[in-house]
DNA sequence: TTGGATGCAAAATGTTTGCACCCGA
DNA sequence: TCGGGTGCAAACATTTTGCATCCAA
């Protein structure tokens, strides 16, 4: 399979297996993969190819509700502003995220080495109701 | 003390001391609390102590570097440099964050009605080493 | 063919729980 | 005083590891 390739790793029909499920179950724990796969995957098994996964930044582990959970990572770091009424992510320009923390870099001397920026409202679409 | 009267729960000095680790702390592991506290707290105690700070909101669970950390919620909206050396947070200034938010803003026509802004990194006196 | 990937079982870690005792309100 | 909080030990859950076998390249 092309991403197997592309992060040079082998490609295993268990990869492929634990791969598909992230894709399609965006924010999934170890455990739920475990008991959609359990018949066909051992434990330890899934946990290599998550440790793997994240390694190669393939995905990423987040938390949500006090949860742990993995879900694909983006491969463009993007942005988004969320519409908390029809639930429609749109796209922040990377150039003024760019500007924003070039900003903050310039008056503080950080050396930035992560960051998240999110913003929810209403949309335009949504705003006429 | 007054943060435990404000979430009507008991005084102890355990949870006194935890609380502090956090405050001090900014994003610290289990791991890290226990090693600071081994000799008075037991671990079992350090975990319904989270759990409980967790249930009532004081603070909250977040994955830095694929670990996972806990950290003081913030009552007053404010946004952060964070350094993961010194663990120190500086304020970014509110003006700059405003000044983002309309830019966004104006080239989308949103209303805006929450935001998550957060960087992390290495900051200018950690930087030396 | 062959080195890395997997399954299995066991070890190591991490988290929760039951209960007796303690202590803050 | 007394009900919730803590310490301790044991149970339970999660994660890692060693090794024999398997299989993708």
């Amino acid at each position: 399979m092309d991403i197997f390739r592309e992060y040079n790793i082998k490609c295993t029909k268990q990869r492929q297996i634990i791969l598909d499920i992230i894709k399609n179950n965006n924010g999934i724990t170890i455990k739920e993969i475990n008991e959609l796969v359990k018949k066909e995957i051992n434990l330890s098994t899934i946990y290599r190819i998550i440790e793997l996964f994240l390694n190669k930044e393939i995905i990423t582990k987040k938390i949500v509700d006090n949860v742990v959970i993995y879900e694909l990572k983006e491969k463009t770091h993007n942005h988004y502003f969320s519409c908390n009424k029809c639930h429609k992510k749109t796209i922040i320009p990377k150039k003024d995220i760019e500007n924003f923390e070039n900003k903050i870099i310039m008056n503080n001397d950080y050396e930035v080495t992560s960051h998240n920026i999110e913003f929810r409202g209403i949309c335009s679409k949504c705003k006429g109701k």
